[in-house]
DNA sequence: CAGTATCCCGGTCGATACTG
DNA sequence: CAGTATCGACCGGGATACTG
């Protein structure tokens, strides 16, 4: 049982060092997992959106937690609000360079549950007929 | 300014759809993003381990909530957990196959931050020093 | 429309202590 | 070693109301 464990292992990654503890990079991490988001930027992958466009895209998030994950998103340089003068103004949302790199593993996350996801409920399913 | 939002749009991802609202996609994408899985999946695609080097291996997580996490991993069916009859016995837990293939985008996603993590923290300064 | 302000609840998290 | 039990603190997140 021990063995085919050699063979599944991944080679050791060594940026998963830089995870350890209270390095900044779990700041990071932590910034682009998180529940909202991910959401947010693979959303605005495929285009600037407006703040309510966004939401309803979204769905089931509050404004308030949007503005918020908005503004973190923003600072760290992700995405740019873009403000057009007309009345009442629009706002838009887009993604920086960097935020454009950062959603495409996002999206090959995704993808992973879009094929796997089944199998996971599944799993679950399974898992709790045994008791 | 408009312009280049197209050059740089993403082609629309049909799985995104999965991810509106209630759908149980999100369920799942919430197992597998958050604070720690992401981290104990990692951790465990290098290898086997065993509850308190998984542990140390993280740091700063609390027993109670690494083993919290580590039953729900293993209900949704990627980790397994091994007794081997010991005294005291050895307890060691490892990707399942399906568990091996999630690995894989996440390990995507940190090497991102170990990539450009440092771009995030200046743009973040940068920000902060504009008030 | 595009948010911000306020209030408050529930769950998550961590610390500590304990068991087999 | 490999956890579970208990407890309290904290804060993310929802509801609602409000502003420009």
């Amino acid at each position: 049982m021990g063995e085919n464990f050699e063979a599944k292992r991944l080679p050791r990654n060594r940026h998963s060092d830089l995870f350890h503890s209270e390095c900044p990079g779990r700041i990071v991490f932590d910034h682009i997992t998180g529940r909202w988001a991910p959401l947010v930027l693979v959303k605005l992958a495929e285009g600037p959106l407006r703040f309510y466009e966004l939401r309803d895209q979204i769905g089931r998030i509050s404004e308030k937690v949007l503005s918020e994950k908005l503004r973190l998103l923003a600072r760290d340089g992700l995405i740019e609000r873009t403000v057009e003068p007309a009345t009442p103004p629009r706002v838009s949302y887009a993604l920086t360079d960097m935020g454009y790199s950062v959603a495409k593993p996002l999206r090959r996350l995704m993808r992973w549950v879009a094929d796997h996801g089944d199998a996971v409920l599944a799993a679950q399913a399974r898992h709790d007929d045994q008791n």
